[in-house]
DNA sequence: TGCATAAATAGACTTCGTCTAAATTATGGC
DNA sequence: GCCATAATTTAGACGAAGTCTATTTATGCA
């Protein structure tokens, strides 16, 4: 299920990282791909515009979030919603759960491995599950 | 541990439970409490406004969020964040957990005994967990 | 190459929330 | 009750994140 966890990636495996979900590979949209597929990590929106700029104003702010919403939808970025004041884009591809740490804003994953949720609530048979995030919120002492 | 659950609270009862959570009460303070505890419920903090200033103008915008956030320091009330553009405010003072309808908005209270978490990782010694999130992302087929 | 469609762009705009400095209100000592 | 002091509230300016619109540019296919 997981996807091949390599990083970082060069321009030619995001190209086909874009095809195999279906993703037009843009030249904007394969330089984002590059920013976000580094290594694995959380960015915001802010974060990718600047990391895509650096020196010439080559993406549009309009751009990016376009293209960070496109990725979210095809599956190939997780949207992290845990700071109140933005999202955080997640290019960890495999499933994991997340350490926040609310003082600080920093955030961390959490392999699937160390977080067990044994019982789940049965849902209506029109209701799809999306996600079942798990968040820890946590601070230093 | 869990606070008594009756809804919704008399003025009187709103003073006692800001007294109880160390929290001088106010005019404003008590109008707030008064809405929240209505019954359990999911409110943003402009909806909060919307339903302390029905008629005339009683309670500032700052005002509103200064005691929301206060609230939620003395764990009167709960931050959920599950919408990217605002934080809902969960007067649900029991432990549970949360759906999220990423189509429609609507957020619904998922009892604690419907979601069994029988892992979780080890932290370091120095780190306090303020609260585990489970939040099931949902959208109706 | 030409045409139709998809994508990208600048920048104005919206929304949620924060901040500041002033005004109001409550509190405690006398 | 009266004053000094502290706590709370306030209006409205401000900021940051994100959206929208109208236009331009790129892409792909015949």
């Amino acid at each position: 299920m997981d996807v091949k966890a390599e990083y970082p990636k060069t321009r030619a495996e995001v190209v086909s990282l874009l095809r195999e979900y279906n993703i037009t590979p843009t030249h904007q949209r394969i330089k984002i791909g590059k920013v976000l597929f580094t290594c694995p990590q959380h960015l915001s929106a802010e974060q990718v515009l600047a990391a895509v700029n650096q020196g010439d104003d080559e993406v549009s702010k309009a751009t990016v979030y376009n293209t960070l919403g496109l990725f979210a939808e095809h599956g190939l970025v997780r949207e992290v919603i845990v700071d109140p004041s933005k999202v955080f884009y997640d290019s960890n591809l495999t499933k994991h759960h997340h350490l926040y740490y609310s003082d600080t804003g920093d955030l961390e994953d959490i392999a699937k491995e160390h977080i067990e949720i044994a019982k789940l609530p049965e849902l209506p048979e029109d209701i799809q599950i999306e996600d079942v995030d798990v968040i820890i919120r946590v601070h230093r002492s």
